[in-house]
RNA sequence: GCCGGGGUGGCGGAAUUGGUAGACGCACGGGACUCAAAAUCCCGCGAUCGCAAGGUCAUGAGAGUUCGAUUCUCUCCCCCGGCACCA
């Protein structure tokens, strides 16, 4: 056994035959302290693995590892997610039956995984083409079907016309088919689609207490998509109908003078019933919604549109509306029909293009936030009333702006503060007057009000200025002399607007400019901006007064409040081949009927071809005898459903059957659901959305028929980062830069790849593969070989050495359980460093490094415990316990700084007295000290810092 | 555009949550062993000035708070991810 090197095939091979051979991995359904550590099964794919997919794997076999041998009862499965599109697509192109190539692809998979030492209890494998797995499938299909939340759709839905097939929302990447690229089209079809916004609310909400990273809780948040507002209804005039808009934004419900609703929208026809022009819109319409789908929602720029002819009578009192058809309103968003006004910015570009009226309620609330007038934040602000002046030159398109003297980078049109009882123009007419001299006013008008908040430099406040703007034309330059206090403030210039648009300073004077010019375009920032009507509100911010606003309108019978969502109902319905049968039969008395329970599970029937038809029929329907069957109701005739279930119905519920995974009466046995539920720690990449939205929704449901005991599924979720090819691309067979782990594990040993993946760095990073990286991993591991094979003693132990062997124990086992893999590792580098350098090594010392090595280099550690004669198992040993106090040794280094700078470092006692440490400190940084001392800080242990 | 996460040596990355920035590893340079190479071991390795002792500058940029900032606050720039004419 005391070879030179280590030979890790041998070792490796022995060491896996006795863990399987004495099934040291097997999961006890009782006892306390249960773990339920949890893998993303794979596809099993015809390529097999590269050295990407085993990196989630190895963070939750350490990670189970080490809770094994902190006395706690692990599961730790595996299984198969067998169905769907790529397998059936590889059967395909190589000529072979779906269900071969799966159990070929499988046990490749599966001997490709046991060359890395994994802790999998097999005995709990599971397929989800298995029969007996795919029947539960179907069983929850038919308790969704009970409950209504399964249902036949006729609506259009996304079909990819390379994969032949419909697709969910969620199996799109924008508007293509997220497998193959291949855009979408919208396809009439019946489709069995799952009612999954009914629990749209509760996913939402249970998010929350969820331990899942920040960006993956986001993306469902975004994918929920939950929106509040008021919903209003509206008649229609000279019709019988009536129109219901939503609307978010619906403080402003006062501004709104049009509606525009989808072309696509299914009412249109009904809504231009008895119109001349209706079959010519109709068309139009048609054309608008072809284009949208041609190039795509997100790259349409310009808005177009075709008025209806139709008006609705607005509920609100805002008189008669045109209805307009728009090429940027959504048919599946909100009601598909909008209000719309000046304050919302497709609205307003919409309007200009087709010269429709624009109303406005709000009046914007500018911030000032660059120069000296930024305002301070948290402190209060004083009203403030004044004017703000845009004075045209006689005869010329100038306008004035005054240029202070005491502030040469500051430009300003003329202002003026309103006194008390003064009015707008009152005061703008005598400001002219004191502050220009000019007299000859021709015409007044204004261009409404605004608001601003900045910081008045001369009294030292923040203000609020609420400020009237008006257009004064002057008539000819005839002036009154000026005082000198005036001459002297500031200079009066005369600017071309393009001159003034660079010259003046703040906010709110160049957006009256804009204002002037007509280029300002709507006022959207509801949180800064003042409601003028409904006159209840005047004078509020809108966003403070959302709520009592829609209170208001409700009261008033204008609107209902209602909420929409963005994510849709699940479309469930493949045409494929490849998926578990939809158990339902249709009958044509009874419609829609379940296959009773007892007759489950539908089995997928042979068939000689199992290519799609591509016309929208699955390749079942050409089975006649296995379509034609009798109704479970009427026993008269009926034919079988014929569409299979999407890839992701198995994976939305195989956590819970490698709890009970041979029970033939239930999915989950319940004492098995309440000892195991949830999953303790799931680790996975990819499938932030679909899988873990889908898994959440049945689990949910599964919960409110008394199947789980628990409201999640997952407690906690590790996201992982993905392993990049050494060119630093995605690793594929396009490329030819895929690496297979069985030849890293025949060159270097499965465990310095371990070792080598969880110190690439952060789990939740994603890094290149690097071949001359791993030669670390590699010489660690041998290190150790080697270290075990010299003398060890049972001398007293080094202070020095056992302080760092505790301080080993304590971080790998809270790396470990935080998954910092990577700094788990460097701690045990840094051992093994001191280990090596030590004069003498104990036994003891030794064997309790051995323990914290297991999880990461299990072959290895095995070895080597038996080496030293322990029985086996090390995997089945007990954690090694650290002592806080041998953690801290008798002296640190503590820095001395002088003025903040680090001038030295002395040796001290962490719990050294202040005076001490001060005068130890000012010993050592003597020559620094060459003022008088203003001020000495002690943080024992850490530092000490003068302020001379 | 909105939201989430980031920006530290040649590279992957550490930094006890405000306390000596660059742990650990890779790469690189020098040395030992060797006939030689590989492997192994020892030393060095942010920039800059200096023979050295030592100094100065450095965590995307700029400000602020503090005795002290990679860490906290604000503004800006850039990268990655999610959502997006969503009313």
């Amino acid at each position: 056994m005391a070879s030179e090197r280590y030979d890790h095939a041998s070792v490796e091979k022995k060491w896996q035959e006795r863990w399987a051979k004495e099934g040291i991995y097997r999961a006890q359904d009782s006892g306390k302290g249960k773990v339920y550590v949890l893998d993303m099964f794979p596809y099993p794919s015809g390529e097999g693995l590269h050295v990407g997919h085993p990196k989630g794997y190895i963070a939750t076999d350490i990670y189970s590892r080490h809770m094994r041998m902190r006395g706690h009862n692990v599961l730790h499965p595996m299984g198969w997610d067998a169905f769907g599109l790529p397998a059936e697509n590889y059967a395909l192109q190589n000529k072979v039956h779906p269900r071969v190539a799966v159990e070929r692809n499988i046990a490749y998979f599966k001997e490709q995984l046991a060359h890395i030492g994994f802790d999998y209890d097999w005995s709990r494998e599971i397929n989800t083409t298995d029969p007996a797995y795919y029947k539960w499938t179907q069983w929850i299909f038919l308790q969704l079907f009970k409950k209504g939340l399964a249902y036949m759709s006729d609506e259009p839905i996304n079909w990819c016309p390379s994969c032949m097939t419909g697709l969910a929302n969620e199996d799109l990447d924008g508007t293509a088919c997220e497998r193959c690229g291949t855009p979408v089209e919208k396809k009439k079809l019946p489709q069995w689609v799952l009612k999954i916004t009914a629990y749209a609310d509760r996913m939402l909400a249970d998010l929350d207490a969820l331990k899942w990273p920040e960006h993956i809780k986001e993306a469902q948040r975004n994918w929920i998509g939950r929106s509040e507002g008021l919903t209003f209804t509206s008649p229609v005039k000279d019709t019988s109908l009536t129109i219901d808009t939503f609307s978010a934004h619906f403080e402003a419900f006062f501004a709104d003078t049009f509606v525009v609703i989808a072309p696509d929208h299914p009412l249109l026809p009904t809504l231009l019933e008895g119109l001349p022009n209706k079959e010519k819109i109709l068309k139009e319409a048609q054309a608008m919604t072809d284009k949208r789908a041609a190039q795509g929602y997100d790259q349409i720029k310009e808005p177009e549109g075709i008025f209806t002819g139709r008006y609705t009578v607005d509920s609100v009192g805002n008189g008669e509306l045109p209805i307009w058809i728009a090429n940027y309103a959504l048919a599946d968003y909100g009601t598909g029909i909008v209000k719309c006004s000046a304050h919302d910015e497709r609205d307003y570009a919409f309007a200009k293009k087709y010269n429709i009226p624009l109303k406005e309620v709000l009046e914007p609330v500018h911030v000032q936030k660059t120069g000296s007038s930024t305002f301070h934040e948290g402190e209060p602000f004083v009203e403030h009333h004044g004017v703000i002046v845009l004075l045209k030159k006689w005869d010329e398109d100038k306008y004035l702006g005054l240029r202070w003297k005491d502030a040469p980078d500051w430009g300003t049109l003329l202002t003026g503060a309103i006194e008390k009882g003064g009015g707008g123009e009152e005061t703008a007419r005598r400001e002219i007057e004191e502050e220009t001299g000019y007299t000859d006013i021709k015409s007044v008008r204004t261009l409404g009000t605004i608001h601003g908040k900045y910081y008045h430099v001369p009294k030292k406040q923040n203000r609020i200025g609420h400020t009237p703007v008006f257009v004064i034309e002057l008539g000819s330059d005839k002036r009154v002399p000026l005082s000198q206090e005036e001459e002297s403030k500031h200079k009066l210039v005369w600017l071309t607007p393009a001159e003034l648009g660079s010259f003046l300073t703040p906010a709110t004077h160049k957006y009256a400019l804009r204002k002037l010019l007509g280029t300002a375009g709507a006022w959207t920032d509801f949180s800064n901006a003042i409601l003028i009507e409904p006159a209840e509100f005047a004078g509020k911010v809108a966003r403070d007064v959302r709520e009592e606003v829609a209170d208001y309108a409700v009261k008033k019978g204008f609107a209902k409040k209602t909420v929409t969502y963005k994510i849709k109902d699940w479309v469930f319905s493949r045409q494929r081949y490849w998926g578990e049968p939809i158990p339902i039969v249709h009958c044509p008395t009874d419609g829609p009927v379940a296959v009773p329970e007892d007759q489950l599970p539908v089995r997928l029937p042979e068939v000689e071809h199992y290519e799609p038809s591509g016309t929208g029929e699955s390749p079942l329907a050409n089975i006649a005898a296995w379509v034609n069957t009798t109704c479970p109701k009427c026993g008269g005739p009926a034919k079988r459903e014929t569409n299979t279930m999407p890839q992701w119905a198995g994976s939305s519920w195989y956590y819970l059957r490698f709890m009970d995974p041979h029970n033939d009466h239930t999915l989950v046995g319940k004492d098995k659901d309440k000892y195991w539920a949830p999953v303790d720690v799931y680790v996975g990449g990819d499938h932030a959305v679909r899988h873990l939205i889908y898994a959440r929704f049945w689990h949910k449901f599964l919960y409110d028929i008394g199947v789980v005991s628990t409201t999640e599924p997952f407690a906690r979720l590790e996201f992982l980062g993905f392993i990049l090819a050494e060119d630093g691309r995605k690793m594929s067979k396009r490329y030819g830069n895929v690496i297979n782990p069985d030849d890293v594990v025949a060159q270097y040993g499965a465990d310095a790849f371990r070792i080598y993946e969880m110190f690439m760095g952060p789990f939740e990073n994603t890094v290149a593969w690097s071949t001359a990286s791993i030669q670390g991993a590699a010489r660690f591991v041998e290190r150790i070989w080697k270290l075990a094979h010299k003398p060890l003693t049972e001398d007293p132990a080094s202070a020095e050495l056992e302080s760092v062997l505790h301080q080993t124990a304590k971080k790998v086992g809270e790396d470990i359980e935080a998954f910092k893999f990577n700094t788990a590792v460097s701690q045990m580098m840094i051992c093994l460093n001191a280990m090596e350098k030590a004069p003498a090594l104990r036994v003891g010392q030794w064997k309790a490094f051995m323990r914290l090595l297991a999880p990461f280099a299990p072959h290895l550690a095995e070895e080597l415990w038996a080496y030293f004669g322990e029985p086996f198992s090390i995997h089945t040993a007990a954690w090694p316990q650290y002592d806080p106090a041998k953690i801290v040794s008798n002296t640190v280094q503590v820095a001395v700084q002088v003025n903040g700078k680090t001038r030295a470092s002395i040796e001290l006692s962490p719990t050294a007295a202040e005076e001490e440490a001060l005068s130890a400190a000012r010993k050592a940084v003597e020559k620094w000290l060459t003022g008088p001392e203003k001020k000495a800080v002690y943080v024992p242990g850490r530092i000490v810092s003068f302020v001379i």
